[in-house]
DNA sequence: GGAGAAATGTGAATAGTATAACAAGCCTAG
DNA sequence: CTAGGCTTGTTATACTATTCACATTTCTCC
């Protein structure tokens, strides 16, 4: 674990599928599981699993495999996922909606703590237990809170903008959802979800 | 074009990307770009964007770069979304609904067509222009419009039944919102969204 | 208690990707 | 018309990732 820059960041993006496998066996009751299993259930080879694990220490036994529960544990601190981490989501308009009603990050380390639209009738609406707030309030809200991840979920237009303002009041990672590349500050860490990027992917393969 | 299995997927796979930033260059009317001018946009090197292109032809001018629409058009022929698939949703809830209600879609090449849901009481739903059917009705519906491809937004605990009803549907491309791997027969393509997968891959990175 | 089966972790070998670098072509300006 | 500055497509090089293969350990079962 020392020296974090050793570690492909590619293999750090396959840690959550496993961690999500796991989450599943736990669930299941099952107790232990291999690398074999493992990537079976994911369509990875068991080489990588194992592989992709020793990066980080030793946690299987010869014989016997990896106890699901305890592999699961040090793949929720490897990802500091062992705690929950505060979210705030710009764009409370279909999609933003769905997110903040989603009950699925609790259990994987993260809760909706803030919402921020920039229309006033949005502005004021309660969404269980959180009011959308104006844009003005987003600085504050998010430096009051110490929140550190967003998610953008307005127009495509509106999303470079909306990306300043949050990195501007101290959020370091950014997931977007709006279908455009975004540009920050090195340290600010960005993701995307584009899901006609991803169908765009498939189709290419379908015959006409 | 002859030999598709030449191309590596992770080149098709930043096609998509690429179009995404040529549609917003025609919305700008830019008429040409570089190498140079989409990899900034995009924070992948321009070598790297000369190199997929040329796995499909000659679209540029040496001294010019890139006639936009030109290579926007070529593209979207590459990726087959030069015409409108249609989708199917299975899962109306949260989820399934913003997406059903999703404008963005038409402009890149999908239409949803068809909505399911096993609830009685979101059956005969309307959303715009669709109702929601009943899981009985899926095959007939499918098969009927011909649909080809299908977004799951079940729980994860259905989201593998689901799988398995819609590829004996004949769909051939799924798009999968559940945090789940899911296991499919040999020609039919699966993408996974995982909001949750990317936000735990970025905590990775931060600071505790 | 020992044989055999199963599974890990890892170094070596293979395969795949990305970057660098440049010849050749195109455009502009004077 | 030509010089100079750009930009492509591509070949060569460097880098990264995956798979293979095996020594080693553990467990089970007779
Ligand atoms: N709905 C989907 O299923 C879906 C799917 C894929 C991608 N997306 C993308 O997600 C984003 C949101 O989609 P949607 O369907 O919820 O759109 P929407 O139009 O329903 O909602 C956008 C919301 O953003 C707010 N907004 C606009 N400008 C803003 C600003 N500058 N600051 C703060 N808030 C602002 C609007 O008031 C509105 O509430 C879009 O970029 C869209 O392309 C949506
Ligand atoms: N809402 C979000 O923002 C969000 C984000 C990420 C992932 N997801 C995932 O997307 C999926 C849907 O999320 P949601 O928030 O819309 O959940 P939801 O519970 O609101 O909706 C699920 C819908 O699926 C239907 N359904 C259940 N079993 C079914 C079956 N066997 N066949 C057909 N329909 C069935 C239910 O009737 C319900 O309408 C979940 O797997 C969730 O983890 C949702």
């Amino acid at each position: 674990m020392g020296n974090k820059a050793a570690i492909p960041d590619i293999v750090i993006g396959r840690l959550p599928i496993y961690l999500r496998a796991l989450n599943r066996m736990i669930q299941e009751n099952r107790e232990y599981t291999s690398s074999h299993e493992l990537g079976e259930r994911l369509g990875i080879s068991s080489a990588q699993i194992r592989k992709d694990l020793s990066h980080f220490g030793e946690f299987g036994k010869q014989g016997t495999g990896y106890n699901v529960r305890y592999l699961y544990e040090q793949l929720r601190q490897i990802l500091k996922v062992d705690r929950e981490w505060l979210m705030a989501v710009v764009g409370i308009g279909d999609l933003g909606r769905a997110i903040a009603h989603y009950r699925g990050f609790q259990a994987r380390g993260f809760r909706v703590a803030a919402l921020f639209d920039a229309d006033p009738a949005k502005v004021g609406e309660r969404i269980g237990e959180l009011t959308v707030l104006p844009m003005s309030q987003l600085v504050e809200e998010i430096t009051r809170q110490n929140i550190r991840i967003a998610m953008i979920a307005v127009p495509a237009s509106e999303a470079q903008s909306v990306a300043d303002k949050l990195v501007e009041a101290g959020v370091q990672a950014l997931l977007n959802y709006a279908p455009i590349t975004i540009t920050v500050p090195p340290g600010v860490r960005v993701q995307y979800i584009d899901p006609a990027a991803h169908l765009q992917h498939m189709t290419y393969y379908l015959t006409p």
